[in-house]
DNA sequence: CAAAAGTATCTGAACGTCGAGATATCTCAG
DNA sequence: CTGAGATATCTCGACGTTCAGATACTTTTG
């Protein structure tokens, strides 16, 4: 059993021929986190449908409800947890606010601040989301030993951690 | 030396705090994928940058380039490589075209069918970018060793296949 | 305490993507 | 050959994101 190649596989070999001067090693970590991340990202939907939420919507669901009781966070910190923009955030708070599953209320000991809070209603939501979610990738995974997830996680962990600084 | 953690272990030890009946394997590996993509999309900019060229833009020149003299793909395999939609990719070639980086062409053995072809000023361009960018994300990889790197792939690889069928 | 610098959030226009549908052409069974 | 279905590409309106700038408030500085 020879073992099997993937798009990336090609797409090297593609380099290969024509820039063989070049040292592809980047391409084949990196292009596949690139691609497994949109491939998540295309099937995510699917689940996400099941419970009439969109994947925008269900990254600020989830920011709240791990934050804990009272389930509330400011757009700044929600904005960091997401990696989106400021504007992005104000308009996906109106949404869900308009949706009743998040609400938007001053922060008393900011007058700048706004205050986002988790509805019952949105709770409910995520939380039978984020387990359907969990099930589905499990799937993916399942693939792997439990020795190679942890691999896996460590070593993906030492190229995020540059990006954190 | 206690390893550092990342925003991933942060995740993780919120939802084990609210959530300690449900199994969060999954999310050591696959949020750690996503977010680094989301990292890369956004350091990627930084180089393109440099040559004039948008993330989108770059996707297709490097698609037409590796694919070798003459350069030409149709728009329906550049679809298939760079996982957007059709109507996407018309834009982008239009685009592309009115910078004088690709030329538009109708296939002469289909008559429905376009040939887009890489002009010599786009792959002076992608030529650029493409080594710029790979000295760049060997750089995001020094951290590993020549080992930890072919792990990394032969995992990655794993994941991406089930997605390929 | 006043002025300057910093911070939190929102606004609005420009932009790229998507998704459904339209058009034109090709393929193949009958 | 003909008609039905498949295929390749494009059109276009809706949509979410970005970016720059505006606003309002807070903190720091002198």
């Amino acid at each position: 059993m020879t073992g099997a190649t993937d798009d990336v596989d090609d797409i090297v070999a593609a380099w290969r021929r024509e820039r063989p001067d070049l040292d592809l090693g980047p391409l084949e970590v990196l292009s596949r986190v690139s691609r497994l991340a949109r491939h998540l990202d295309l099937t995510r939907g699917e689940t996400f449908a099941e419970h009439q939420l969109e994947g925008y919507e269900f990254d600020v669901l989830v920011a709240l409800r791990r934050a804990g009781t009272p389930y509330q966070l400011s757009p700044g910190r929600l904005v960091q947890q997401t990696l989106v923009t400021s504007g992005t955030m104000t308009n996906r708070v109106d949404r869900l606010a308009a949706r009743g599953l998040v609400t938007r209320s001053p922060d008393p000991d900011d007058r700048r601040g706004v205050i986002v809070t988790l509805t019952e209603a949105g709770k409910e939501v995520v939380d039978a989301a984020f387990s359907e979610l969990l099930d589905r990738e499990r799937r993916l995974l399942a693939g792997l030993s439990a020795r190679e997830r942890d691999q896996l996680a460590r070593l993906l962990r030492s190229l995020l951690l540059p990006f954190e600084a």
